[in-house]
DNA sequence: ACCAAGGTGGGGATAAGTGGGGAGAAGTGG
DNA sequence: CCACTTCTCCCCACTTATCCCCACCTTGGT
């Protein structure tokens, strides 16, 4: 399970250090075949190819008359790239994708279970903030979350 | 089962001392492998590393498509980061975390059964303030409270 | 009053993250 | 088909963060 975050910078040719706690478990996983797609929430999704396999075949069984399911297919699918580390531990984000989650200088990667996010980092802060009123003020709570404690 | 409250202060490079009585427990059920998140209320939240993985089991079983759900897991999950003793019985808290908590050089460390609470000291005795007159005032008890005896 | 143990502070080696030059590959247009 | 531009990736240099170590200070017990 991948988790935590960690604050980075996309240098201005548009690489990215993968945090090196990473990459041992990332090598061995996947052989660092990693794979990057966009998020409908505005952030970047890294995926160990294996996993994104997993997901893919979930993608593909959705229905195809389903706009809903189509528009989905074809923002994930359609942005899955291939990326794999360079000799110091980095990848290229293509620019596209970049683009696309409003990427600057200042990033964010968090982990989360079976893949990773990319976000902005002004962006991120300004979500957690808001993420953090509601769930703490929440008044009900979706039937999902009913019996979560922790 | 963790309990009590102990005064403690971070220094100038992020670390935290946690009290020796508690040392050789986290030694023995984690070998010192703690995980530290955020929790919505403002405070960070210390599991030894068994008790994490439960948490995160349940977490990364919400659906993807809810919303709630998934800013709880971009919360917690996102925030879950490994952390071990030094030499000294110290942790680094990581910036971004002390960050996000509102900790400056004196914190409060609170026993909350399978897991700590870490709070900034300020914002502790203010809370612990509310909390009293609170629930010392409170008009309607909600439903899982309705059974309490203590 | 002394000793032992726990808590606090800071120097310094090592590893991790960052930035940019430049060779080679790939794409574009005449 | 060739020339040009753009992109990719390897290499090296620099900066920042992490963690081990040692030293001191405070507290509680004998």
């Amino acid at each position: 399970m991948f988790r935590g975050v960690s604050n980075l910078t996309i240098d201005a040719k548009g690489r990215l250090a993968i945090p090196a706690r990473y990459r041992d478990r990332l090598m061995e996983s996947c052989g660092g075949r990693l794979i990057i797609t966009i998020d409908p929430d505005g952030c970047l999704l890294v995926y160990p190819l294996p996993e994104w396999e997993k997901i893919e075949l979930q993608l593909m069984q959705l229905p195809s008359m389903n706009k809903q399911a189509r528009s989905l297919q074809r923002l994930l699918m359609g942005h899955a790239t291939d990326c794999e580390f360079d000799t110091q531990g980095r990848i290229l984000l293509p620019a596209a994708l970049r683009q696309r989650a409003g990427l600057n200088k200042h990033a964010v990667l968090i982990g989360q279970g079976n893949k990773f996010e990319i976000w902005d980092q002004g962006d991120w802060s300004e979500r957690c903030d808001t993420w953090m009123e509601e769930e703490a003020t929440a008044k009900e709570l979706s039937a999902a979350l009913q019996t979560l404690t922790f």
